[in-house]
Parts: C-alpha cells; sequence; structure tokens
RNA sequence: GCUGAUGUAGCUCAGUCGGUAGAGCACUUCCUUGGUAAGGAAGAGGUCAUCGGUUCAAGUCCGAUCAUCAGCUCCA
C-alpha cells in the first residue's frame, strides 16, 4: 500500500454515544476530540480503543470503539497521576542527581515514586520539588513513546540511564515480554507501559503529600527506598477542592471526634493498642451488642462466653500459635509446686474454646446446625506502626459466632451468615459496601491448611452462596485465610482508607484438627462444616468506622446522649426537671443543663456535642404543659405535649431509624 | 518491626539567639435570668512526654526510651 493511498484510506470510529465517524486512517484520539469540540480537545487526556487506554496522540488505523478520556474519570485520574509521577520523578533527578527510580504508579489518590538516593528527603524538598513540577509544566514538554527490544531496552537502562532498577524489573517482572515501551520526557526516560498525558503542560497543580519509606518490591529483605506521595490536578481549583476533602477527612476522624465526643481514650499506662471505653462511647457499643443479640436470638444462636486465655496447647492444635506467633502477647508461664510448667496464651481467637464447647457432647444429624455466638475479646500483639486508634487495636472484641453444620445445610448457612450481616449494614446505613471472596492462592499452597481438594470444595460452597444472595463481589487471590475461604465485607474510613468489617469464613480444616463429629441417620460419625462469622467484625473497628460514617452524628438509638432539657431562665427550672424526670421514665438517656447561661449558648453547646434532640423549656411552655423540640442540624421543629414527645423519641429509638 | 515526622495547661497552639512559661477555648467563683449556635468580670490550672548528656544556665542543643501521626510490611 502506497503512502497516498493510506492518507486515503478511512476508517469508521464509534463513539460512546453510538454515533460513527468517518475519519482519515493514522488519525489520533486528539483529532477524533477536536472534529467534537475545541474544549474536548483541551480537555482530552489519553483515548480508549476499543477498551484499550491508548496515547492521545497515537495514530489509529483501524475501525475502532473510540472514547476521548478527561481528568473527569477514573481513568483520567489514572493516567494523570501516572504521569505526574513521571514529572515529580524528572524534578527530583534535575534538583537531586543521582537519585534512582524504582516503581512509581498511580494510586487510588494520588501517586508515589519509589525513590533510591544518597539525599535523605525533607519537608522542605517537598515544596521545591513542587516547584520544580509545575516548572516542567511550563515547559511544555511532549512526551514521546519508544518501543524497543526487551534486551536493548536493559542496554539502554544500564548504560544511558544506569538505572539498576529498571534493569531488574525488565530481567524479572518482564522477562516473559519482547517488546516494551519507554517514554521520554525531555531528559528524563522512563519504563513505562502507558499511557500518559500527550504533554507536561497538564499538569497545573501539584501537593507532595508525605514521604515514608517502602521496600523495594515490597520485600523486607531487600533495600528500603523513599515513597514520596502527591497529587496532581489538571487547575488549581480542583487541588483546593481536594484540599478541602482532606481537611473534612481531618474534622471526621474517629481519633478526633472520640476525644471530643468522650467516647474512648488510649493511654501509655494502660498500653499501646488497647482502647478504653469512657461511659459515652460504652453506651454506642452496649446498643449496638444489644441489636445483634437480639437479631441473632431470632436466627438461632445460641450464647456462651468463654474465658480470655486458653492453654497454649489448644493454638497449637488448631495451628494458629505456629502461624501467628509473631503477632500475639507472649504466653504465660505457671510453674505449679512439683515443677510442673504449663503456659497459656491470651486468646487470638475465640474459635478453638467454642469447638471445646462442641465436642463436650456427643452431636446428633438432628442437632444441627448448632450456632455458638460470643462477644469475645481477643488479644493480638499487632506490629507498633500498624496500631490506629480504635480500626487497629490490640485488644479488641469479636462478634464471633461458629456454626457448626453438616455438608448438606452449609451453603444454606452461608446465605444466612450474609444476610445477616447485609441487615446489619444496612440498619447502620453502610451503603458502600465491597465485598471480595478471598480465596487461597495455589501458587503458595504452604500458606495454607487442608488439601487441594478441601479447598476446591470450601471455595466452591462459597461462591456458590454468594451467588444465590445476589452479591456483586470481587475476587482476592490469596486473601483467604489459612483454614479457608472467606467472604469479607468492607468499607472505606474518612480518609478513603479500606477496612475489612463483617466477615464470613467457611472452615473444613478445624473440624479436622479438633476432631469434631456428629452421628448421622446412619449411626456413623461424620465430620461438620464450621463457618466463622462476624457481621461487626471487631467492635472496637466498626465504631471506629462508624464515628467517621456519621461524622459523630449518631442515629438517635446510639447516641449516647439521646435529649437534653434547656430551661430559659432559672424560673423554669422546677418545670425543666418535670420535663427530664419524664424523658428518664420513658427510658430515654436525657441531661438536663440549668446552668446560668443564655438559651443560645446552651444550644450551642448541644450542638457542638451533638446530641440529637433539645428539648427547651421557657414560661410559655411551662404556661401550656408543653415543651418545644429542636433536632441537632435541622434546628426548630414546634412544640409538643411533654407525652407526645416521648412518644416520638421512643418511637424513632425502637424502630432505630 | 522499618523509614520519616511530632510530643508545651483538659483542648488548639505561640514560645526569637540557650537566660526560670504564654494566648484562645474549656474549667471554678461572682455578676447577669435570658427565647433557638458563644453575656460580663475575676481566679485557678505546667516536673515543657520520660530518662540521661552538654552548659554558669536547657522547653530550646545532643542521645536513649515511651507514645502518637503518615506510609511500608502484616492482618486468624
Amino acid at each position: 500500500m502506497s503512502d497516498i493511498q493510506e492518507q486515503q484510506a478511512s476508517i469508521a470510529i464509534t463513539l460512546p454515544d453510538g454515533t460513527v465517524r468517518t475519519v482519515p486512517s493514522g488519525s489520533t484520539g486528539f483529532d477524533i476530540a477536536l472534529s467534537i469540540g475545541k474544549r474536548l480537545a483541551e480537555d482530552a487526556l489519553a483515548v480508549t480503543v476499543n477498551g484499550r487506554p491508548t496515547d492521545l496522540h497515537a495514530p489509529i488505523h483501524s475501525d475502532a470503539r473510540i472514547e476521548i478520556v478527561t481528568f473527569d474519570s477514573p481513568l483520567g485520574h489514572d493516567i494523570f497521576w501516572h504521569s505526574a509521577s513521571h514529572i515529580m520523578a524528572q524534578a527530583i533527578e534535575e534538583l537531586f542527581p543521582g537519585s534512582r527510580f524504582g516503581a512509581g504508579p498511580a494510586t487510588e489518590q494520588g501517586f508515589y515514586y519509589d525513590v533510591a538516593s544518597e539525599h535523605r528527603f525533607r519537608e522542605e524538598d517537598l515544596r521545591l520539588i513542587e516547584q520544580k513540577m509545575l516548572e516542567i509544566g511550563k515547559r511544555d514538554i511532549r512526551l514521546k513513546r519508544e518501543e524497543m527490544k526487551r534486551s536493548d531496552a536493559i542496554a539502554y537502562f544500564t548504560s544511558v540511564r544506569n538505572d539498576p532498577y529498571k534493569v531488574e524489573i525488565l530481567n524479572d517482572t518482564l522477562k516473559e515480554v519482547e517488546t516494551v515501551s519507554l517514554y521520554h520526557q525531555g531528559s528524563f526516560t522512563d519504563l513505562c507501559s502507558g499511557p500518559h498525558l500527550p504533554t507536561t503542560a497538564k499538569l497545573k497543580a501539584v501537593l507532595l503529600t508525605n514521604i515514608s519509606s517502602s521496600y523495594w518490591r515490597g520485600d523486607s529483605s531487600r533495600e528500603s527506598m523513599q515513597r514520596i506521595y502527591g497529587i496532581a490536578f489538571p487547575s488549581e481549583k480542583l487541588l483546593r477542592e481536594h484540599v478541602a476533602r482532606l481537611e473534612e477527612a481531618k474534622r471526621r476522624d474517629h481519633r478526633k471526634l472520640g476525644a471530643e465526643l468522650d467516647l474512648f481514650m488510649l493511654s501509655p499506662e494502660i498500653g499501646s493498642g488497647l482502647p478504653v471505653w469512657l461511659p459515652k462511647g460504652a453506651i454506642i457499643r452496649s446498643e449496638l451488642e444489644t441489636f445483634l443479640k437480639e437479631e441473632q436470638r431470632k436466627r438461632g444462636y445460641l450464647p456462651v462466653y468463654t474465658p480470655h486465655i486458653g492453654n497454649i496447647g489448644l493454638y497449637k492444635r488448631s495451628g494458629h500459635y505456629p502461624y501467628y506467633s509473631d503477632s500475639q502477647f507472649p504466653p504465660l508461664t505457671y510453674h505449679d509446686e512439683d515443677g510442673k510448667q504449663e503456659q497459656y496464651l491470651l486468646k487470638p481467637m475465640n474459635c478453638p474454646h467454642h469447638h471445646l464447647i462442641y465436642s463436650s457432647k456427643l452431636r446428633s444429624y438432628r442437632d444441627l446446625p448448632i450456632r455458638l455466638t460470643e462477644f469475645g475479646t481477643v488479644y493480638r500483639h499487632e506490629q507498633s506502626g500498624e496500631l490506629n486508634g480504635l480500626v487497629r487495636a490490640r485488644g479488641f472484641t469479636q462478634d464471633d459466632s461458629h456454626i457448626y453444620c453438616r455438608p448438606d445445610q452449609l451453603v444454606d448457612e452461608i446465605c444466612n451468615a450474609i444476610d445477616l450481616t447485609q441487615f446489619v449494614f444496612l440498619t447502620l446505613g453502610f451503603a458502600e459496601v465491597q465485598t471480595r471472596l478471598s480465596m487461597h492462592d495455589p501458587a503458595n499452597r504452604e500458606k495454607y491448611g487442608g488439601t487441594e481438594d478441601v479447598w476446591k470444595q470450601a471455595e466452591k460452597d462459597v461462591r456458590e452462596a454468594a451467588d444465590r444472595m445476589g452479591i456483586d463481589y470481587f475476587i482476592g487471590i490469596g486473601e483467604a485465610s489459612f483454614y479457608g475461604p472467606k467472604i469479607d465485607f468492607i468499607v472505606r474510613d474518612a480518609l478513603g482508607r479500606k477496612w475489612q468489617l463483617g466477615t464470613v469464613q467457611v472452615d473444613y480444616v478445624m473440624p479436622e484438627r479438633f476432631d469434631l463429629s456428629y452421628v448421622g441417620s446412619d449411626g456413623q460419625k461424620h465430620r461438620p462444616v464450621v463457618i466463622h462469622r462476624a457481621p461487626f467484625g471487631s467492635m472496637e473497628r466498626f465504631i471506629g468506622v462508624l464515628i467517621e460514617h456519621t461524622a459523630g452524628n449518631f442515629p438517635l438509638w446510639l447516641a449516647p446522649v439521646q435529649a437534653i432539657v434547656l430551661p430559659i431562665a432559672e424560673d423554669v427550672h422546677e418545670y425543666a426537671k418535670t420535663v427530664h424526670a419524664a424523658l428518664l421514665a420513658a427510658g430515654i438517656r436525657a441531661e438536663i443543663d440549668m446552668r446560668s447561661e443564655k438559651i443560645g449558648k446552651k444550644i450551642r453547646e448541644a450542638e457542638v456535642g451533638k446530641i440529637p434532640c433539645m428539648v427547651i423549656a421557657g414560661q410559655k411552655e411551662r404556661d401550656t404543659g408543653e415543651v418545644s423540640l429542636r433536632r441537632h442540624r435541622k434546628g426548630d421543629m414546634g412544640s409538643f405535649s411533654v407525652a407526645a414527645l416521648t412518644d416520638m423519641i421512643g418511637k424513632e429509638i425502637t424502630e432505630r431509624i
């Protein structure tokens, strides 16, 4: 085909709205964007060709579905931030020559680059690097993609770039790949599959947020690198909005709100990572426990209590002690008069105790399923750097149950556990819950107990239950626990970090290790299956996330103080007391503010304290036998008789709205 | 555990060059008795995280420890 013929050939481009355009072969995403509108061409960052992200200026030679990618999409963020990480690397290279670069991807919240440098980066350096990045933006450098054979790339990064990290990636991660791509950006070149921004000029605002360390390739035996995090935007305005969101997240931080609202405390005198519930926080926890206990009673669960410690043999038998010895408090060692030694472990989990309850008597197939349940406090010596308020603690309470069932009951029981978890999340107002099916990694068999056949069966059961419940899930390979696959319910905190809350886990391994059995209809012994499940997960973590989710504005049934009576002046104190007494008599957690402060101040403090109901009593109300109600963040709701008020509040509490 | 940062009144934070500690809010008392987000005045409150070092002198400089924060690694 001659050049002339090629230029004359045309291709059909299908746009997202279904319209088809005919353009010359070799047209680029940019040409197409420009033909749609000038504004779109300005905003265009890249293009997807038949769903594949592609550089904006890459020529397109055949019919294709095309979508112009702008910053206003997850893919747009990804491409923008990935390019920003390259621009940061270039800035660092210009400011600190000799720096070498490891991995520099986009993340959900921006980007980072792992840097190996003689220079120890400090906060001040970040401002310098930001300035340099904006300057590189102003230089309007066109990014050029170059494809070369892997062997040529190895030579290039060895001699020209002198970057051993990229060479290692080429020799290792990419060893199966024949042709790799490089992106040139002025004096800087990176190994990268792309796509990238057409020019550095798209970068208009950048904020480098922090410096931390990371291990090269995530391997703690390899050298540690300096990881610099940042976020970037195509406009100043977007950056300002982002900073405002960060500030809002800071206001919602459960550690901050927990202290302000007197919910819990952490004290080095008690111990790192050992939260203590203050009276107001204890109310929330107790209400949640009551709620779940009621629900579980309806669903056939049997409450049990077990001690906080257990003989170490129990955990050796279960496999937890050898598997998790690093993250447990050291054993308590006890010598009796004869010098015989016994060792106990602060229990890191509740299951072994429950298994022994199960096997304490002979079970018939008619008895199953047996659902043992306990709010069991467990202790795990988490790494110090991991501790985080309530969401990562060393002492915490699981709403733990173990369901012992026959294999033919398993899928039904998993479904029941999923249903309960969904009911809990729905009641607490968590709409954005991600569900992960946590499967084992067959390439890593030594991490897991049981046989491959058992795992296949368990994972099939989990998947069948999730499908039957119509859950929208994703698969997490290698996320299973050592004894079985899990269904994990994951939510995000105020800062966008993900936390696993509820979990449903299938276990064929523990029944084996604890030799659990039941007598079947054939009179023979059979092995039950165990489901471990915890809808809240940990009470501490759940409440931590709940604090951030609600910003401390709890629903009425959970609010530590549900109502506060605010007398306007001293001459109505007697009347206010009768109102207070009526609220208490109706079972409402009510306080009364009889200080000699003006009503405006009392209201302000009740608002700041996030008390849902402010019950205002003045001369007017006393004369009519009414009170006026002001709802937190809603304002004046009008006047009600005291009886009508207690009914209204009481109804909202029992219905857990 | 690793890397970096931080630690001053109950809270949020000042504290210069090393020279014996300050504000606002909260708290206590008094005045004020008021109508839907801050009335006024006075007072009290500190082993500057802990331990050690340098110095005539340390909140300030150095070291260790503890705790917290961000990230990494881990998560039954």
